[in-house]
DNA sequence: TCTCAATTTATCCTC
DNA sequence: GAGGATCCAATTGAGA
């Protein structure tokens, strides 16, 4: 194929297509020989429904860290002399394997690097389309939540959602306040699973403060970059099994996100501070102050990836110009003031109107040239201190926006019409906070909450 | 003007 | 079922 007919996110994708075949040829080789010494059944894996956790239960719950020795900063010897091992390190190694980081059962992993892998076989040679005119609009109502589309896959908080860009699968990465970061492969049983007790759920520990962002670049679906509290960013590479420090600061990371079709890293650090960070090159491109508090989320328009929106808790919404420098940081294009911290501000699919979400109890809307056009739309946005704050995420079209809702619901706003609707379930029983739609399965919606459970809405 | 304590609010766990 | 513990947010307001 002639080089010159591809775009440059055709190019990057038949690259990682090939060195995924190679990764696929020897997991294959693996599984085979894991299949001769294994006996296991291959029965349909259960999605265990949610509910509450007696404390015996709880006890088993996915909370206890299996890592090596060297990971946890243990000398080899002291376990072979009975000594009491010493407290976990507070600071993990840079250097961890995704065994290191693991607290799956012996051979789980696999299942997940063989689920990547396949996938990134069948990656699209194209970007998330938004949705045209032509496809109609999505009927809200028909969007369900199935009790085997609920399960608690974390511990703690979630306090990030984001899903894999897979075309055909819905696998999801959410990452808690403790530092863990899971997956929910919501489509294990698609592959006639192995195992009885295999839920589709793998549960790491990369950091050892909250997690702040994932990024997966649609063009490197094997590779997952995590930011944390803790001042470190990790590259979960599903190719080489690490889990490795791409970056390490003196300052907490508040704020996660990539451009489209590149692999720098932009990310929110101390107060008000934004890095342009080269992971191939593994060093600092830009830094900016763009705000006088910490910036919580960091978005770029996919008509203009030179338009990036960041959302501060010192109380404003901006949108930067990265193509003009100016005083030593991107030309602010417009800055929108909120009464109070702002939690979230993202661009809509089609990259014409921008969401934020404010502390004041109002949402604003921003459309028009420049962004000029002003709707703020008042809405419940006071979690407290121990829910993770409300973000406004946009659907699958700019006509509405996903919102939690204080009484254990979706609150689902038009842009148009400016109403509110809810979305109930019986099935969900804490308050959904952050959410994530997929790129590809218009309609298929995940939310998340504060005690770690997930409820993925679908289109019925 | 600055610092710091009090307050808010949901979920999980233990009894 | 009741009540305690949680505690890396953000704001408000009292007091220095």
């Amino acid at each position: 194929m002639a080089s010159k007919t591809l775009t440059e996110y055709e190019r990057k994708r038949l690259e990682n297509i090939k060195r995924n075949d190679e990764m696929i040829a020897s997991l294959m080789l693996q599984h085979k020989a894991a299949d001769l010494s294994s006996s296991i059944k291959r029965l349909k894996p259960q999605i265990r429904p949610l509910k509450r956790h007696s404390p015996e239960k709880n006890n088993k719950a996915p909370v206890v860290i299996r890592r090596s020795l060297r990971a946890r900063g243990i000398p080899p010897d002291a376990a072979a002399k009975g000594s009491p091992p010493p407290p976990p390190s507070p600071a993990k190694s840079p250097s961890l394997t995704i065994r290191d980081a693991s607290s799956n059962a012996p051979g789980k992993d696999r299942r997940l690097f063989e689920t990547v892998a396949r996938m990134c076989e069948n990656a699209p040679l194209s970007p998330p389309k938004r949705m045209s005119s032509t496809d109609g609009p999505l009927d809200l109502r028909s969007l369900k939540l199935e009790p085997e589309h609920v399960a608690r896959i974390i511990s703690g908080r979630i306090m990030t959602v984001q899903f894999f860009p897979f075309v055909d699968r819905r696998v999801v990465a959410v990452g808690s306040k403790l530092g863990k970061v899971s997956f929910w492969d919501v489509d294990r049983g698609l592959d006639g699973g192995d195992d009885a007790d295999d839920d589709g759920v793998y549960l790491y520990d990369p950091h050892t403060s909250p997690v702040s962002g994932i990024s997966i670049q649609p063009f490197s679906l094997s590779k997952v970059l995590t930011s944390s509290y803790d001042g470190f960013i990790r590259s979960m590479d599903v190719e080489k099994e690490t889990f490795n420090m791409s970056y390490s600061g003196d300052d907490a990371i508040y704020s996660l996100s990539q451009r489209p079709l590149e692999t720098n890293v932009y990310f929110g650090e101390g107060q008000g501070g934004l890095k342009v960070w080269d992971e191939r090159a593994g060093k600092v491109l830009s830094s900016y102050s763009l705000h006088e508090k910490r910036i919580n989320t960091i978005d770029f328009s996919s008509c203009n990836a030179n338009l990036m929106a960041t959302s501060s808790t010192d109380g404003t919404a901006c949108i930067w110009d990265l193509r003009k420098i100016s005083n030593h940081r991107p030309a602010s294009l417009r800055i929108h003031q909120h009464e109070k911290a702002v939690h979230s501000a993202y661009f809509s699919p089609s990259g014409s109107c921008l969401a934020t979400t404010s502390i004041d109890n109002r949402i604003g809307i921003l459309s028009g040239d420049n962004f000029m056009d002003v709707s703020m739309i008042r809405h419940d946005n006071q979690t407290g201190r121990w829910l993770s704050s409300f973000r406004v995420i946009w659907g699958w079209d700019d006509s509405y926006v996903f919102v939690g809702n204080m009484k254990r619901a979706v609150d689902v706003i038009s842009t148009v019409k400016k109403t509110t609707k809810a979305m109930e379930s019986p099935l969900m029983t804490a308050i959904p906070c952050r959410f994530a739609a997929h790129p590809y399965r218009h309609g298929t919606l995940a939310s998340t909450t504060s005690g770690g459970q997930i409820y993925m809405w679908t289109s019925i």
